[in-house]
DNA sequence: GTCTGTTTGATAGTAATACTATTATCTTTG
DNA sequence: CAAAGATAATAGTATTACTATCAAACAGAC
């Protein structure tokens, strides 16, 4: 098994779980090969015994760390937007100028994630997939109000503040900012499920990051005087 | 029961259905009902089983219909873009000026339904809080290929063709006009959803159409010369 | 009016899923 | 070594997403 020693972990809200999975060994193995499974099978078909059978545990050991894997999807995600700020810590630490800061924020924002960015216990990776593919289904359901008010979506807001509060610094006039990053957001995890499973309804062009440039040239037009 | 003698339908792909269900009035039924339910229950909690009991028929008569659910909603999708399609060919009809087409479609793509807006067979308030909820689901699934090559996504892309090719005239330098309807279209859906279940996660103003104005000013901008 | 074909209803059954419950065993730590 | 806590093993339930079969209703052709 990998050595994650040395690797960082995250601080996920506790109300998504019902015994954090940090705390033990067992726990990380169901976080690790959760993201392996989900990324190969898709949420739906993904099942805590096929997990458990993975892992040579049982299902009610799984069900003994996530109340069901709805919750266990929440925490994935949770924990990707956790990662996403701090890289976005990193990628503005120490520059003056907001504009580039805003530029920098862009390109974390909208670039696909390769392993050489990998710097967490999970497969950073397998987990920008998952988001992609899966992660509407946390808040695409009738428990919508009850996450939210369990704090299930406290990362992703802060992920959008964080960036919306650059844009208001470069402009301080300009009505929705929080609007502007929540649609390249989500817009640009839309445009990479496109040009991966229906390449015919977007905009595919060869060697180059069609969806990087798209979107850093509209957050550069828009917020023009 | 409501008359629909005078309402518009439109015509499906027949790969979304074993039998058409504007063939029959059980069919009429199955698809009023399901739109009714859908809207009420969510997708996820949508059974055919719950379905047939509303229109006091059987489980076995659904399915004769359509293979699963998943393909009923998909047939709902697909009419509510075939709508939209007759409401853009309605909002541009005989207007010279690309600039004030391109407005009208963008008002016709993010506003939200209203009753009086209804021309088809089914109720399309409700269709839309359907497509705004659920109509991720159609794709966000193992099945996405093979949908796609049945022509579950027709109707969709045809949309975004029609108002790219609107933007292709006003801009023909312009890289991204698919890129850039399909990112205003989920765009307006994802903001509608916020608006209505997760507040904090927008700007919202009262009294204004925030959504709208939004993507107006924003598809202006880009394409400023 | 009856034959024929199609549509629908009634009923039953199956495999998989998403859990819950209980008890036994194993591991750690004081 | 004992107690506490974590995990495994096993079993069971309600619901879901289907499939299969057969009978009743009805519609149109002759």
């Amino acid at each position: 098994m990998e050595d994650f020693q040395n690797k960082i972990s995250f601080r996920i809200n506790e109300n998504v779980f019902l015994k954090d999975p940090l705390s033990s060994d067992l726990g990380k193995k169901i976080i690790r090969a959760s993201i392996d499974l989900i990324a190969e099978l898709g949420f739906d078909d993904f099942t805590f015994k096929k997990l458990a059978t993975k892992i040579s545990s049982t299902e009610a050991s799984v069900y003994r760390y996530f109340e069901n894997k709805h919750n266990l999807l929440a925490y994935l995600v949770m924990w990707y937007w956790r990662w996403m700020e701090y890289r976005l810590i990193m990628a503005t630490m120490n520059i003056e100028c907001p504009n580039k800061r805003l530029e920098n924020s862009m390109q974390v924002l909208t670039e696909q994630v390769t392993e050489d960015m990998r710097v967490s216990q999970v497969n950073e990776v397998k987990l920008q997939s998952i988001v992609i593919q899966d992660s509407s289904k946390v808040y695409l359901n009738k428990k919508v109000a009850e996450d939210n008010r369990h704090g299930f979506f406290v990362p992703y807001r802060d992920v959008i503040d964080r960036v919306a509060n650059i844009i208001e610094e470069i402009q301080p006039d300009y009505k929705y900012p929080h609007m502007l990053v929540s649609t390249i957001i989500e817009g640009a995890h839309h445009q990479r499920f496109f040009t991966t499973h229906l390449p015919r309804l977007t905009t595919v062009i060869d060697g180059e990051d069609a969806v990087c440039d798209f979107y850093g040239q509209l957050t550069e037009k828009i917020l023009e005087k």
